[in-house]
RNA sequence: GCUGGUGUAGCUCAAUCGGUAGAGCGGCGCAUUCGUAAUGCGCAGGUCAGCGGUUCAAAUCCGCUCACCAGCUCCA
């Protein structure tokens, strides 16, 4: 059967005829072969496709370059292959997966012994080899039967089919190797122009700690040799922001060894940031009718058996015993909050009650995941729960949502992904509450969300067990996304503490109960903040906002009626009274990224004013002190 | 926790084949008094992550522990 398609080459417009079923590259083949050089595949209905996949159906086929990002993940796939091919010549392995991913590919396999950098090398050198050979790339259908003979001798491959449901499946093949896998592909491995292998580490089959170890190796590639130095570059550049370098080069924060892993001092640079974060916080939360309470680091472990904490989390938890009683070291602040909630006989007319507490809590995370101030053991939570009654909570779950989007928009967020993250519906026995409350909360959810146009992921099988939850996650320098701002519904807790409120009908009811953190907690949000401002924080944050820089020893005396002027201000100022000359003591300034340097000469003396140099934009002229102290007081009132 | 890698002065890093630790920055002292990103000279600073082993001799080789890095897994 013939069916018609449209094609797009470039500017170009042309419709065909083809038989059903042929492949692309058949076409094209015969029309211009040297098209294939520049093109990647075509995308159709907005989904990129090889030119070795069949067509099925007639429509429109846009053919995309190989710099165009849509072709990026048959580019990294066939890279993969290349190295699986490479690897194979070499080695005796037993290939598992090899995906494109976000940025680049990896291939995921067994080998008794690991690979090491000087491997790497060689499986480089043999990857050349095959992209030089210039191998076409073949596309076949084969029965599930066919390929299971095929892949006889590999026990994952075979795993892989066997979850297939198709009664075929498709393989690809280039020169020896052959491979179970859907695409897409490039036209031949000798369009690869640059590659790099870049990292070797360990996997688990299916991302499942019990099954077998494996052995990945990480890479990109590119079609010119320039895309692949930037991309390289890039990483560079990102790998600078990193927090815990800029947090050791400013002195913000440091984690010692004699202290124990995951557990953060904050220096005081950092202090001065988090102070004002503090501060901001509490200061918007009692506008918004949040009562601030406190609560201490440990509780008996029954507090935690009540609220379920121990069942479910108890290796995660540290304990120890004092006359003959069990103690916890708090995990979470919720159980406090609602023995604070329920001291008395609760009204609906009380609804809804706010609790907020910057909680300390402790947690056991397992030594590998611990990473600077992004995944620590010991952090501070900016921690609220929010009782209300069923009707007050789409109401409530929208004005926290508003409240985060506004908080973290205060600190220029922009890059950040929203997850909705629900309940497993094919394990329902692991959550607590009703399929009614579970639909409920949902729903409240879903329409916060929806109500405000909001874009989001969907996460099933994501949700706590005592509830679904929203999930604000940031990015850090190297584009991995960390969890901050959660808005949590909980049916669970109130019903293990008996909590309630007595209702217009005069009955008791069970309350509602929503956990936030808007933050999330200060030491994930500012190692996030860090690494988004790159050091250079604005000045109603920055730990030294002025420093004061007299050219000689002469000018000390005026600098010190400025210093104290600023200190009046409440400026957070210092002078800079080294033997250096000017340009050093710029020079280190600079480096500190302190927001204002005030230089002071004689010339700025006769004049009474200071020529002021800002952190990004040099020299910005002379001004009196009045001046630059009320733009200053601005910036900061504005928090910029 | 798992796989692999790393750990030397406050910081960044060097030390060949196992022969007894070195530089820059920072700190301190002296000189210099300087106009928009590094003035010169001098001095101090080390349990080579920790413990154990091999050796005439260990930063270097081996084992264990701890910490860090990348990834996996996990994350109330």
């Amino acid at each position: 059967m013939k069916i018609k398609i449209k094609l797009y080459i470039d500017k170009e417009t042309s419709t065909i005829e083809v038989e059903k079923g042929t492949a692309l590259k058949q076409v094209l083949k015969e029309r211009n072969p040297s098209i294939f050089n520049k093109f990647a595949g075509v995308v159709k209905d907005g989904n990129f496709m090889d030119f070795h996949s069949p067509i099925n159906e007639s429509g429109e086929f846009q053919l995309i370059p190989y710099n165009d990002k849509m072709s990026y993940s048959a580019y990294w796939h066939t890279t993969s292959h290349i190295m699986a091919q490479a690897i194979k010549r070499l080695y005796k392995v037993n290939l598992a997966i090899g995906p494109s991913i976000e940025e680049g590919f990896y291939y995921d396999m067994e080998k008794e012994t690991p690979f090491s950098e000087e491997d790497l090398k060689k499986i480089s050198e043999e990857m050349k080899k095959i992209i030089k050979s210039d191998l076409p790339i073949e596309y076949k259908e084969i029965k599930k039967k066919e390929a299971k003979k095929l892949f006889s001798d590999n026990k994952f491959k075979l795993e892989l089919i066997d979850g297939i449901e198709d009664d075929f499946v498709s393989i690809y093949s280039q020169g020896e190797f052959t491979d179970l896998c859907r695409g897409p592909h490039l036209y031949s491995t000798g369009k690869v122009k640059d590659f790099k292998l870049l990292s070797v580490s360990g996997s688990y089959w299916r991302g499942d700690e019990k099954r077998e170890s494996l052995q990945r190796i990480y890479g990109i590639s590119y079609p010119d040799k320039k895309m692949l130095k930037d991309y390289i570059y890039r990483y560079e550049e990102a790998k600078k922001r990193d927090h815990r370098k800029l947090g050791k080069q400013l002195d913000l924060f440091n984690i010692y060894d004699e202290i124990g892993a995951g557990l953060v001092l904050w220096h005081p640079n950092g202090a001065i940031i988090r102070e004002e974060m503090e501060t901001f916080w509490k200061k918007e939360h009692l506008n918004r009718d949040y009562k601030i309470v406190r609560t201490p680091h440990i509780a008996k472990a029954d507090l935690w058996k009540t609220s379920g904490h121990f069942d479910y989390y108890l290796e995660n938890m540290y304990t120890f015993e004092r006359d003959g009683e069990e103690y916890v070291v708090k995990p979470m602040n919720c159980p406090y909050h609602i023995l604070i909630y329920k001291k008395q006989t609760r009204s609906y007319r009380d609804l809804p009650i706010k609790y907020a507490e910057l909680g300390t809590v402790y947690r056991y995370e397992r030594s590998g995941t611990l990473h600077g101030m992004l995944r620590v053991r010991g952090f501070t939570q900016d921690d609220a729960h929010i009782f209300c009654s069923e009707d007050q909570i789409e109401k409530e779950i929208g004005e926290v949502f508003d409240f985060a989007m506004e908080m973290i928009k205060t600190f220029g967020y922009k890059d950040f992904e929203i997850h909705l993250s629900v309940r497993d519906p094919r394990h329902k026995e692991k959550y607590a509450g009703s399929d009614r409350e579970w639909e409920k909360a949902e729903s409240a959810l879903v329409s916060t969300l929806e109500n405000r146009k909001i874009i989001y992921k969907r996460d099933e099988g994501e949700a706590v067990f005592y509830g679904p939850k929203i999930d604000i996650k940031i990015k850090d320098a190297l584009g991995r996304s960390w969890q901050g701002p959660t808005i949590q519904f909980d049916f669970n807790i109130p019903h293990r503490f008996n909590a309630t409120y007595i209702g217009e009908d005069g009955k008791e009811h069970m309350v509602y109960m929503v956990h936030r953190a808007l933050f999330g907690s200060f030491e994930r949000f500012v190692g996030g903040l860090i690494e988004h401002y790159n050091g250079n924080f604005p000045t109603w944050l920055a730990p030294t906002q002025v420093i004061l820089l007299p050219i000689t020893n002469e000018q000390i005396d005026f600098s010190k009626q400025v210093l104290k002027t600023l200190k009046d201000n409440d400026i957070r100022v210092t002078l800079d009274e080294r033997n250096e000359k000017l340009s050093k003591k710029i020079r280190d300034a600079e480096t500190k990224k302190i927001p204002y340097m005030f230089i002071i000469g004689n010339k700025e003396i006769e004049s009474k004013k200071v020529s002021v140099r800002n952190h990004k934009d040099g020299d910005i002229g002379s001004f009196s002190i009045e001046d630059i102290l009320s733009k200053i007081k601005e910036e900061i009132k504005k928090r910029r």
